[in-house]
DNA sequence: TTGTATGCGTTATCAA
DNA sequence: TTGATAACGCATACAA
């Protein structure tokens, strides 16, 4: 008998009904069998290697305990730590990952979207959603390190207000006064938050945008913003690899880092405190942002109905050597 | 109507049986169907926005285009590039990745192996198995980035032996004649062909093994090297984290890169060319590793009878600041 | 507390 | 070329 063993094959050697078995087997319903028949079903199970069969359990049932989670791209630093305290937080529901990179691009997330619902998955964890995003009602979702305009999704980010305040602060108390800022995206939430928090915390019109979260985008925007604003001896970068962009752009114009312009970036991503000079920047959970959102899901699954919580998780200022006060 | 539409919603639509819709919308069964009749079909599966339940699929077909990806953890830098070419290797497939990570536990990988079988997974790859480990024939599996001594399970790796001794060669001609070796996990097929590798290229016997692919093993590992070896002038560590170890231990000896000791890693990870000095390294494809062990798994999927390939992917070296002619 | 019967949606087998 | 029917393995409503 090489074949997988099914329900049946253990309820045999029980020397009970499938039905019953069924129930022994399965905790929410282990209270209606009769305890010694408990232990010679979980026993026979043992003994046979007995593992049910999802398909069929996902058929009846229409539930998979697989979560879909879709991301831009996983070489992005960010998202290794976060899709590890996904996956570590889907674990203790018994849950797993299913996972796919759309490289920021909205057909390919729609494709991917419906792909896996094909596959019965229960809910979604996004990081790819846009601000003005349409999410459909029909399956639980959580956005992880995004939010919608509406807040109609639940989500789960890091305090990026707080974050750019936190070194807005710390530059104008090392003296600068005339701090630009290569903004992320429009279109992502986290771009725009930044963006928000730096004008309200400065007042300062001097905002390049980059064209996405990366070092070449953050390189040609830096070199926007030094052209269009003269003196500037601070740029706040919307992350980490956009600020590398910044070294990069500074160091074309002849200009080092922190002795003519100081540089800050944001989610201090692995390597950050190895740069030349070492990275200020917000620290964000990565690991508990990730871990949170799988939990907010599964709650979400549990009760569909419940309230969109946003979970918002604080940073924390990590000084290094990007920043000085600035030359008199 | 609200509830998804099922194939005999199509059926119904185009004036045919359930039996003869499924044969008109799957490909391989087509042929067997009027033309007339499948344009019918595939016009109805259109209006209804119909998609067929893959857990009812399962259960029948007993496959489920999903693969099982388990590797120690995405945090360590080599997997996200790698398990990306994964990903996008199984979607020209139209297969979609589970992914698990294991931390290295023996355990927790049988568990993880189990409950994605349990999802009737169809097939697997492992970047986490030690060179010993039986894997159990019942199902495709391919080896990423690591092999069993045997060689029975298919495996795509770089070339190992040919990057160590490039790394060797080129110190040797800048002049090295005492080179120590930091050496991966011997339980490792990765650790232990570098190790092998090395001994083969230099005759040496100055080697240390770390406890793990980490800078903190790496540095542990380094201070025992240089405890036990007395002037040496190089070190080629395991790879790229090692490497890093080995720059804070030399560093806590007052000993400076590469002016007193040169130092190579293996991998070039992101940001190995940000540290200080610049690692001079072999550069794998880990972008392709991932793409063909996808591959490779497909083929096995399709014929589980086929031989079990081995794949090696050529590696590159890549001189940065970390190497330089000893002292004299 | 346990057994019986049924159906989830799909596809394979058999017959027409 | 198509239709009828059964079966994949499980969980549940109902009966005992």
């Amino acid at each position: 008998m090489d074949k997988v063993p099914t329900i049946k094959d253990v309820a045999d050697r029980a020397g009970v009904h499938a039905a019953t078995a069924s129930r022994a087997l399965n905790t929410a319903t282990r209270g209606m069998v009769n305890t010694r028949t408990v232990t010679r079903v979980l026993e026979a199970a043992k003994a046979l290697g007995y593992a049910p069969n999802s398909a069929a359990r996902s058929l009846r049932t229409r539930t998979s305990s697989v979560a879909g989670v879709i991301i831009p791209d996983l070489r992005n630093p960010v998202f290794p730590p976060i899709v590890r305290g996904i996956e570590d937080g889907l674990r203790e529901a018994g849950y797993m990952a299913l996972l796919g990179n759309t490289d920021g691009d909205i057909d390919r997330e729609r494709e991917l979207f419906d792909a896996m619902r094909g596959r019965q998955t229960d809910g979604f964890i996004l990081a790819t959603s846009r601000r003005d995003d349409e999410l459909p009602a029909t399956v639980p979702t959580v956005l992880v390190n995004r939010r919608t305009d509406t807040g109609a999704v639940p989500s789960v980010t890091a305090d990026n207000d707080a974050g750019v305040r936190m070194v807005v602060r710390s530059l104008v108390e090392l003296g600068h006064s005339r701090i630009g800022h290569v903004a992320g995206p429009r279109h992502l939430s986290t771009g725009w938050e930044r963006y928000r928090a730096f004008v309200d915390a400065t007042g300062a019109e001097s905002v390049t945008f980059a064209a996405a979260f990366t070092e070449e985008a953050g390189f040609e925007a830096t070199l926007r913003l030094l052209d269009a604003y003269e003196g500037l001896t601070a740029i706040v970068a919307g992350n980490d690899l956009i600020a590398l962009g910044c070294y990069a752009a500074l160091a074309s114009r002849g200009l080092s880092v922190p002795e003519d312009v100081s540089v800050t970036g944001f989610n201090d991503i692995p390597f950050a405190d190895r740069q030349r000079p070492g990275l200020t920047t917000i620290r964000i959970p990565h690991y508990d942002i990730g871990l949170e959102s799988a939990r907010l899901l599964l709650a979400r699954i549990a009760n569909p109905a419940a309230p969109a919580k946003r979970i918002v998780l604080p940073v924390e200022l990590i000084t290094r050597g990007s920043t000085a006060s600035p030359k008199p």
